[in-house]
DNA sequence: CTGGTTGCAAACGGTTTGCAAGGCA
DNA sequence: TGCCTTGCAAACCGTTTGCAACCAG
């Protein structure tokens, strides 16, 4: 299952909840249990593969660990997914952050909520 | 409870969950249905009263919705959250993202995950 | 009488856990 | 044999829903 987990991610541009990645291999004659599924992303994860990505639904997204560092524009509508790489990015809010909250700072988050082009038509 | 919950929301500074909300009602005597904070809560952000929040755990956060439009940063062991105002904010990355993927954009959501000060001890 | 409020029980959906069984070196 | 992998069932936890009771204007 590993291998086939694997071939997804690397052909599947958007973020995938682990249901989501269920009713895909299902679709393919491939039917593990839920709970081989969510140990092997658990896996992945471990192995820094695969990333976490928390979109505004309360589900677990991931997605390849090797894609550029990005963020995403969600549509409220259709839930479509999207990448946008910002440049320069967040970082010229990080070393404010840590002066003001000496927090040493890991990780951040940003994601953009809106309505797509097809659906504003 | 209504009021209740309006006066919790402004003597709390962090972002708090129904759970969250329901178990800090308990220590106060008021033990309500937790169908019934759901609800209240629902209202409350129909009426634009409370706001949505989002941290990295599947759960959803409000808080006031009179506060300072700001971003929050999480500590990663003990789950202290920090309010962090930006200034200028995520703004100029608006108008490149409206050209480049033609979204309407709403919102955005930006946190940052980090150790905080007491932990880093 | 009516509309808004509350409670309870059940369901739901994503996620986790315990345990037993299978596959392969 | 021993370890890694898989499945199944049940639990968990936040959240939602249907329905009945209740209270106030």
């Amino acid at each position: 299952v590993r291998k086939v987990l694997v071939e997804f991610f690397a052909e599947t541009e958007k973020p995938s909840s682990v249901p989501d990645i269920q009713a895909w291999l299902g679709q393919n004659e491939i039917t593990p249990n839920k709970t081989t599924l969510y140990r092997e992303i658990a896996f992945l994860k471990d192995q820094k593969i695969i990333r976490e990505v928390k979109l505004s639904d309360n589900k677990t997204y991931y997605e390849l660990a090797t894609r550029e560092h990005h963020h995403h524009v969600v549509c409220v509508r259709c839930d479509d997914v999207q990448d946008v790489v910002v440049k320069h990015d967040v970082k010229q809010f990080e070393s404010k952050i840590k002066r003001t909250t000496n927090f040493t700072l890991l990780t951040h988050s940003l994601e953009f909520f809106g309505v797509c082009g097809s659906c504003n038509a």
